[in-house]
RNA sequence: GGGUCGAUAGCUCAAUCGGUAGAGCAGUUGCCUUUUAAGCAAUUGGUUCUGGGUUCGAGUCCCAGUCGGCCUACCA
């Protein structure tokens, strides 16, 4: 139409920006705001009436962003996505009228429009709109990436998300899911009588975890705060207070390395039971997860990336700490060796630990390095050493283990859960012998609330995005949140 | 933080030994009233991530930087 455009036909930026001058020019708003779908695409599909006349079909009208276009002189073929999917509209000239045909055949890819119409089925059986009326609801000022490969470029994908969602369904399902996670995971526990809370981020001592936090400045109160690493400390304070069942679904930041398994901001559910141990919080993780595949993610099978299928329905493995490090060292007396045996040992398995580590921390290194990345199916593993956790009760007829598990499944830590530490003398004791190494200030508040009397109680912990990683079968943290953490 | 690989058109990718930077999609123009990565014909589009260096000549070799992937470290 405009003279000019031959002149800028190879910049798509100025060729759409000259499409929507020349839509002003006419008086037509390219960001219109009164346009009203009826149905969502998958619902306008499911209004079709198998059998029935092509006259009886139901009129619809849907929004969307052009995805498809296909154009065969007087008629073609568009597709526009929403929310709920992809629906095909067929366009003809003798349908909208040959003004509206001119206008409609200058649309872009990636323009938002509304359509009404009337379903029908083509020759090839697609359930598709033949369009009586459309509107042009957005124009998109900016080229969409290649239809056939959609963007790969992993760079963008995370840095302009929006694309990844438009030209991905993959991503868009997996966010999706993420959702339904998140909200069956919500529902499940308020069927159970959970409260769902709220507690601070900034906080002056980041305690419930031993990991470094981010610092940040309040300006009027002229003070550091550290943002929370975990959400424990203060839900053990509502146990305090009187809720006995509580639950928070929250962001912690960990001030550490990014890796495939490790965003700085991630996703953690905490739940507490008062009158429940850990092995209540068993049944309660065990319920939650086969919840989820089964109901919420309609029992798909789910696999690991190496095609091993992940059997969430068949009995859970319980299996102690101690006796799966023996089992790996080959040596029943593990425990009671003298560390340099253990350190001449572990050499020997190819595992580099340092001579200045703790027993502990030579242990702990079989089994987060051989043993862990090697439970795929769902396995317990309980009755850690003390060491590894200052906030559990310490088991009854064994003082270096405690009542806790570690849920692992597909070679990831996915929830700790462990009956509470509500005795404030001996907490403070635990507390006081991680205070020597550099891991965790003492929260006095948080032990002078102690005092005042805090039920048994059993608590869990599940990263959120771990267990969308695992069901949505992910490769890369960065895969399950939509913004990850990138430079600069 | 360390190691390693990478960055070429809007997107997905080529470019032999260091010798004129190409293709598909998208765009533009024309044809096409049931297409399915629609088709046919023509055609536009490049500071090869940035900055230095070697060379008659650099997308290609060297150095530094930026950003990213993977591995690794830190992460009860």
């Amino acid at each position: 139409m405009s003279s000019n455009l031959s002149d800028i036909s190879h910049d798509q930026l100025a060729v759409r920006r000259q499409k929507l001058a020349d839509l002003r020019e006419k008086g037509v708003d390219p960001f219109r705001t009164d346009f009203q779908p009826t149905h969502f695409s998958s619902e306008a599909v499911a209004a079709f009436v198998d059998g029935a006349e092509p006259e009886e079909q139901p009129a619809v009208s849907v929004a969307g962003r052009l995805v498809v276009i296909r154009k065969m002189g007087k008629a073609q073929f568009v597709k526009i996505q929403d929310q709920a999917g992809i629906i095909q509209i067929y366009v003809r000239l003798d349908g909208i009228g040959a003004e509206e045909y001119a206008d409609f055949k200058k649309l872009d890819l990636g323009d938002i429009i509304g359509v009404e119409g009337q379903l029908f089925q083509t020759k090839t059986g697609e359930i598709s709109i033949r369009a009586t009326k459309y509107a042009l609801v957005s124009k998109s000022l900016r080229p969409l990436p290649e239809k056939f490969h959609g963007l790969t470029d992993t760079e963008q994908k995370y840095r302009q998300r929006h694309l990844d969602l438009i030209m991905n369904k993959d991503s868009r399902e997996r966010f999706f899911n993420r959702s339904r996670i998140v909200s069956g995971i919500r529902r499940y526990l308020e069927e159970r009588s959970f409260l769902e809370v709220e507690t601070p981020v900034f906080q002056t001592i980041a305690g419930g975890a031993a990991a470094k936090p981010f610092v940040t400045h309040h300006n009027s109160l002229d003070r550091d705060f550290f943002m929370r690493i975990s959400l424990e400390l203060y839900l053990k304070r509502l146990l305090v207070g009187g809720f006995d069942r509580v639950f928070e679904i929250g962001r912690n930041f960990r001030n550490e390395g990014i890796s495939r398994r490790h965003n700085p901001e991630f996703t953690m559910l905490e739940v507490y039971q008062a009158y429940s141990d850990y092995r209540g919080m068993m049944e309660l993780i065990q319920g939650l997860i086969r919840h989820l595949v089964t109901d919420v993610l309609g029992g798909k099978e789910i696999k690991m990336p190496n095609g091993e299928v992940i059997d969430f329905m068949g009995e859970w493995r319980e299996a102690k700490y101690k006796d799966l490090v023996c089992e790996k060292v080959g040596d029943p007396d593990w425990f009671s060796k003298s560390k340099e045996e253990k350190l001449a040992k572990t050499k020997e398995l190819g595992l580099d630990c340092q001579p200045d580590w703790e027993d502990y921390e030579v242990s702990n290194e079989v089994f987060g390095k051989l043993i862990e990345p090697y439970l795929i199916q769902p396995t317990f593993v309980t009755h850690l050493p003390k060491e590894l956790c200052p906030l559990a009760k310490i088991t009854k007829d064994d003082d270096s283990t405690i009542d806790v598990f570690e849920l692992c499944i597909g070679g990831m830590e996915i929830a700790p859960a462990y009956s509470e530490q509500n005795d404030p003398d001996v907490q403070r004791e635990m507390f006081e012998k991680q205070a020597g190494e550099e891991t965790q200030d003492m929260d006095e508040d948080f032990l002078e609330t102690l005092e005042y009397g805090m039920p048994p109680a059993g608590g869990l912990g599940m990263g959120i995005d771990r267990i969308v990683i695992l069901l949505t079968e992910a490769e890369n943290i960065r895969d399950v949140i939509l913004y990850p953490q990138l430079r600069s």
